[in-house]
DNA sequence: AATGCAACTTAGGACGGATGTG
DNA sequence: CACATCCGTCCTAAGTTGCATT
């Protein structure tokens, strides 16, 4: 895919291709295909564009009266019906605001983990362990015993772990009213955490693993490609690298003069300078790709035993690299398997693009493990490990050098599910709760700083502004050898125009060489230093030239503890999911109340530019669901004359085939016609749901950004079954969040 | 202060099985 | 039942951040 192309949700779907003006990089291709057939109907589904109209309310400047307001509120990048309403009601939220103040009594702990509810926990867990499937060895009574113990021995043997102060925040807790029906702790496994963060600290006492598996060696097939049309023999090693190509044959990476000519050149390295190939253009793949589309096809035909068997084989190999056992916990290790051999896959006009990346043997890995743990057999006979560790400050079990940039490291870690994790991820949404308590003064100080006479002082306070209001990653300096993309820290002047009297364009690639596209209406404050930074200087350079990411964060920290700039995306994201949750839900059935959750999603995933390419077959989709439209409502008009007539006692005239229809009282027609005219409706929203989300992707904000104890409590609250918003994988991952009060708020 | 290294989180796309639909 | 679409899972690239070194 070529990502620079996608159209920004930012911005609206109707972002035309014709917008994204500037960049060598927008090749227009694949975005024109999917809209081409599309434009009318789009125009009309689509919410229309307007210059952001950052209302009345952001021009009084962001004082501490909008602190809690979420961030869509604030910036309206699409002007919605439904949010005229937010205005008057101010984001005041007596739940939050009770919140706020009890922690602005209480100094926040860095973990307010409720030991409190701990305790319910366990109870629930055990109640609960017999449905749960969970295949552990260990039973989750016998894991909460367990960790107990180690925490207290790893208290004692280790440096003074931050236990203490756990009695104050969590008081609050201890008032647990559940509501009937509303108890997830069936998913919460031992949520029974280590109590303290630690970083800088140990990450495990103890630490089993079986290390990581390889892929099987290459298998050479012998099928010959052409050259100038004629067969060749390649070795095994060449024929391998070949094929790696020659099935690629349908990716837009081919398309790519950098994947070609990274692909020759290391492939000529392996066929040597006097090899008959000469030039990559007189070769000729297809034999191979046709091999290869067959073996595909092969395997698609087995049967559903023979695939079963297939899978539980593989299953089998793999089963003792699936898990690892933490502070004698088994855990799911993330990614055991190492990356086989392949042509580097890089996203938009990455500079190695088509470089092979060559297999990785049991020498280039290290592996960590915990001292007393059987060191892991080494699975390629006669090979060994690259150095075996034993260190309990890093969660990592295994790791290799990325053989496309030898500089970096490829870690492999325990999955999401595990407690490891858990307990990171916990952190981070604390650190972001935490920032409410701080965003107002952090607000008022960056306003201020806007006229500062300091450049580097207004530099940050505009920076930070940008990272808060339209949630821009940080921005690190990137070297030659990476797409170019940038960030906050790293905007360059051509990439914000001022379109007086205060609006700013962005346009730029970010992480992923995704487009960031959008007009805001700003401070003028903002828009004046913005002119000023760019005064003199070429499209090419540094927007903020006295300013980088380590700057800007050592600035945050002296805002609030452990502040930096990527809190800001956390914490607007799940305030406003918070926010729309419970502002919009109504009473109503468990489907509309779903309505409010994807909506309130998806304007998260609007906010911090989450985006997915329109999926090829999507223009098809929607003609198919306008030609069913179109048909349902030719019913629905004969139904009505037939209505009609069924009233004057005449019979139904003839449908289309000249067929007779049968003869149906009027009270049946009626009821025939609401449910036409319903099926209509449904599938005109669903038309609508589905050409607004075309370029959004929910779910990674799911993932990554929304405090899922948002979610839970809304769900407990709502009775809103969570699997309808969270699938397995979720479930497991945010198991540390599925006891939380039902009148959670972020 | 700049640079480099290390460790960890965040990201979109491919793929294939599950599920819905006619 | 056949097909399309949906959805979860896997994969690994691409970010951020903290810290040590120069």
């Amino acid at each position: 895919m070529v990502p620079s192309t996608k159209s920004s949700p930012v911005k609206s779907p109707l972002s035309s291709p014709e917008a994204s003006t500037s960049s060598a990089r927008t090749s227009p291709v694949s975005n024109s295909k999917a809209s081409a057939s599309l434009e009318g109907q789009s125009e009309q589904l689509s919410e229309q564009i307007k210059p952001a109209t950052v209302e009345e309310e952001s021009k009084t400047s962001i004082d501490s009266e909008e602190d809690d307001k979420p961030l869509s509120s604030r910036l309206r990048m699409k002007p919605k019906p439904q949010k005229k309403t937010s205005s008057p009601v101010s984001g005041k939220r007596p739940l939050d605001e009770a919140n706020v103040s009890e922690q602005s009594s209480v100094k926040r702990p860095k973990v307010p983990d409720s030991s409190a509810s701990a305790k319910n926990k366990q109870v629930s867990a055990k109640k609960e362990a017999k449905e749960e499937e969970d295949d552990d060895f260990i039973t989750i009574a016998d894991r909460a015993k367990k960790v107990m113990s180690d925490n207290k021995s790893s208290v004692a043997l280790t440096k003074p772990k931050k236990v203490t102060k756990m009695g104050s925040s969590s008081i609050k807790k201890t008032i647990k009213k559940d509501k009937k029906g509303s108890n997830f702790s069936k998913y919460s496994k031992s949520t029974n955490m280590a109590p303290s963060s630690n970083d800088g600290q140990e990450k495990w006492a103890t630490l089993v693993h079986n290390g990581v598996i390889f892929p099987p060696p290459y298998k050479h097939h012998g099928v010959k490609m052409l050259y100038n049309g004629k067969p060749v023999n390649l070795t095994p090693e060449q024929e391998e690298v070949a094929t790696m190509y020659a099935v690629m044959k349908d990716t837009e990476y081919v398309q790519k003069k950098t994947f070609r000519n990274n692909f020759w050149n290391d492939w000529q390295k392996l066929l040597g300078k006097r090899h008959v190939i000469q030039k990559l253009d007189a070769c000729d793949f297809t034999p191979i790709y046709d091999w290869y589309q067959n073996e595909k096809e092969k395997k698609k035909q087995l049967s559903k035993e023979d695939k079963k068997a297939l899978q539980e084989e593989k299953l089998k190999q793999e089963e003792k690299y699936m898990w690892a056992i933490v502070d004698g916990v088994k855990e799911k290790v993330g990614n055991f398997r190492v990356e086989p051999p392949g042509l580097f896959r890089g996203r938009g006009e990455h500079p190695k693009l088509g470089k092979l990346k060559r297999r990785i043997r049991p020498s280039d890995v290290t592996i960590n493990i915990g001292k007393d743990a059987p060191i892991p057999e080494c699975p390629i006979p006669g090979e060994s490990w690259k150095e075996v560790r034993h260190d309990n400050m890093v969660t990592w079990l295994a790791f290799w050098n990325d053989p496309i940039n030898q500089k970096l490291f490829k870690y492999v870690f325990l999955s999401p599910s595990s407690s490891l994790k858990g307990q990171s991820d916990k952190e981070k949404y604390e650190k972001a709760r935490m920032l409410k308590d701080y965003i107002g003064n952090i607000r008022a100080a960056y306003t201020r700083d806007f006229t500062s006479k300091d450049g580097a002082k207004r530099q940050i306070a505009v920076a930070t502004y940008l990272i808060d209001k339209l949630a821009l990653r940080a921005g690190n300096e990137k070297e030659d050898d990476e797409a170019d993309t940038v960030g906050c820290c790293t905007l360059k002047v051509e990439n914000v125009k001022a379109i007086g009297p205060n609006s700013l364009e962005f346009n730029f690639l970010g992480k992923d060489s995704i487009r960031y596209e959008n007009t805001v209406e700003v401070e003028v404050p903002v828009y004046k230093a913005i002119i000023q930074f760019q005064a003199g200087k070429r499209g090419n350079d540094d927007l903020f030239d006295k300013l980088d990411t380590s700057k800007l964060n050592a600035h945050l920290k002296e805002l609030m503890p452990g502040l930096t700039a990527k809190v800001f995306r956390t914490y607007n994201a799940s305030i406003t999911l918070d926010n729309i949750l419970n502002k919009e839900t109504k009473e109503g059935d468990v489907s509309e109340k779903l309505v409010v959750y994807q909506h309130a999603n998806k304007e998260v995933a609007i906010i911090c530019n989450h985006q997915r390419t329109v999926s090829k077959s999507h223009g098809a989709q929607m003609s198919k669901l306008m030609e069913k439209i179109g048909g349902l409502q030719g019913t629905l008009k004969e139904l009505k004359t037939d209505l009609d007539r069924a009233r004057k006692g005449k019979p139904p005239l003839e449908d289309a085939n000249g067929k007779r229809k049968r003869n149906l009282t009027p009270e049946a027609l009626e009821k025939k016609i609401a449910k036409t005219t319903e099926k209509i409706e449904k599938m005109e929203v669903d038309m609508r749901t589905k050409e607004d989300l075309k370029t959004v992707a929910l779910g990674t904000s799911k993932t990554n950004y929304l405090d899922p104890r948002i979610t839970v409590a809304w769900c407990k609250r709502h009775e809103v079954p969570l699997e309808k918003i969270f699938n397995k994988s979720l479930l497991e991952k945010f198991a540390w969040a599925m006891d939380v009060d039902f009148d959670f708020r972020f």
